[in-house]
DNA sequence: CATGAATGAGACTTCATTCAT
DNA sequence: GATGAATGAAGTCTCATTCAT
């Protein structure tokens, strides 16, 4: 029974430590030897958990994805005001990125790999749909005035993301007003604006 | 003269096959021999050229860079309204990342590398300087209400990095109505908006 | 006692799986776990029954060794004639070898091992020696004329194993037919033996 | 030009230490370090020449095989008699068995690979068809009594393979004979022989 | 008896780089 | 300039065997 449960730990300890040397060192750099020193097992051992190094990554998206964990955070209620709801969606998604921080970056250092660019892919789509939904409710409720709501949430998310990145840390309230107010000095009439 | 003009051509093709070769496979997944393959040449005559394939890289990073192009395209005249500068921004903006969609796409292949991930964030910190200047210069004229520049800058060319690497082929024209009008059915002039 | 009996039971899977794996992917070729596996045990139990995969290949050859088995078949009676005996004995030598093409295929994918290269010069050398005993016999007994009988033992034999192993099915009758006549036209008696 | 030379000798000296190797090792015993070393050169280097370790095994079956040099060898004259073609056929056809020995021991050895067993078939098969071949025109020439040539021609070529394989070094005039006359005591009716 | 986790040595292969010609 | 032979260090993966439970 012990041993048994050790060796669950050390599976969860081998996806650890090849998440954080996949990060560091990206994938190609990163050495099976670095993985499983990294994890305190031998080279032998990871592969009586995984198939070899592809199959720890793909593992990797497997069981640490946070697909489900971004459906649940976005759930938002859609009968609920964007001035309200949005903010707490950015925050949210600003979480989901940094808490899988690791897993973001390793999607960039193994953009070659095809299964990562699939996941990659699938979560920025789940994100853009789960919003593009909740801004369309809020056009029907009459509160936003019609526009490209794909178009909204690509770049809302995009904004985060890049926040995040670059590690800006912006208030989430000031994103939102911009997407929902503008720049423009509002009030005034349209033809003002076009002096400028 | 021919002599050196052949070699002249041939350091080119290096670099080209070099390029081409990196963002296909990757920094690491690349082999030099794949590069000179690729460019027509046998291996040694790579070293002929270049000190190495980290070499490789830099140089193409140092003589390859778009940061001249770039800086060109977005120095707009800050007398202009934004209304009519900002989609232009947008389209030139776009337009230099779509001609150097391989470097871009190098650096995420190799964003492990130090040299790499400095010219990317240089990359983007110049383009979001250039526009925030810009909107400062605007606010400052009074056609836009004072707002965070360096955000508005950030997400808006955020925006376009990912439209562009999203495969959408967004209108500039209806990106940057949404930055500067909001996408909020306004209380006092939204009959206005709606006509816009 | 049925303890035992499942022991024995599960000693005799594991020298049958150890066979049909060595026969399918030759000695190097096949694994520990392939015989495991193959024998619905686990690696580490297979290791409570044998030394180890060596010691499961000699175990093989001891105990599953068909020298005996040989030595029944060819004890032919040397009193009857050639003509008779030598059919049944090519039918019981190819009998032997069907019934062991598993060992026999065995030695030639195990040839570098000593063990298996004695156990088969044994078997061959066996064969000869029973058959050449019985030409001897029959050469004393004038049926056949003085000749090289090691040569004849081998070349009958190695002729019953070429075809064997070539998946000729030739009639044992017509094959000693050749050996006792010949293919010449013989000058005195060709009329006679046209007959037969 | 004296480095071109060069490498062409170790690329030679590449397969003889190969065939050498794996006819002391088995193919899957022999390692390409064992090969390298063997060979004097690094083990990087055999990359160079061959594609791998199986590459390695087909070049070796491509280029030297023996097959060119068995047709030649029995390229015989179907006019002259089988007494003595034959002899000479036995003795050809041991002389190439003698002199690819390592070749032949390493069908065996690697009986596993496709390539290998493949080669080994179809030399096997082209001795036959060629013996057969004189067979059959020595009947019609009426010299041989009609009888089954290709279990003739299988059984001596099998035999001589035999000896060879055995180490014994039995006299062709002898085989041959004994496949034209018979062991049976010729000269007196068949009868006699019967009754032993 | 039985399991399967764990080890460690070693196998095959790749590749950036150097260098003699 | 140009070639490609040559090297050596690594890297991924396999596997027979041991051992705690």
């Amino acid at each position: 029974m012990k041993r048994s449960e050790q060796a669950e730990w050390r599976r969860e300890r081998l996806l650890d430590a090849a998440l954080e040397v996949f990060v560091d060192k990206g994938f190609d750099g990163a050495t099976v030897k670095d993985i499983a020193t990294s994890a305190g097992v031998t080279q032998g051992l990871l592969y009586h958990y995984f198939p070899g190094k592809d199959g720890l990554l793909e593992t990797l998206l497997r069981e640490r994805g946070f697909l489900p964990q971004l459906r649940e955070k976005l759930a938002a209620a859609a009968s609920r005001p964007a001035a309200t709801v949005l903010p707490e969606m950015v925050r949210d998604y600003r979480r989901v990125l940094v808490e899988n921080a690791g897993l973001i970056t390793l999607f960039f250092s193994a953009g070659t790999n095809r299964h990562v660019r699939n996941a990659m892919l699938e979560f920025v789509a789940e994100g853009q749909r789960l919003l593009t939904d909740y801004l369309d409710a809020r056009v029907a409720a009459g509160e936003l005035r019609p526009h490209d709501t794909r178009l909204f949430a690509q770049t809302l998310l995009a904004a985060v993301a890049s926040n995040q990145y670059m590690g800006a840390d912006s208030d989430p309230e000031q994103l939102v007003d911009l997407f929902l107010n503008g720049a423009a000095k509002s009030g005034h009439d349209a033809s003002e604006r076009e002096k400028g």
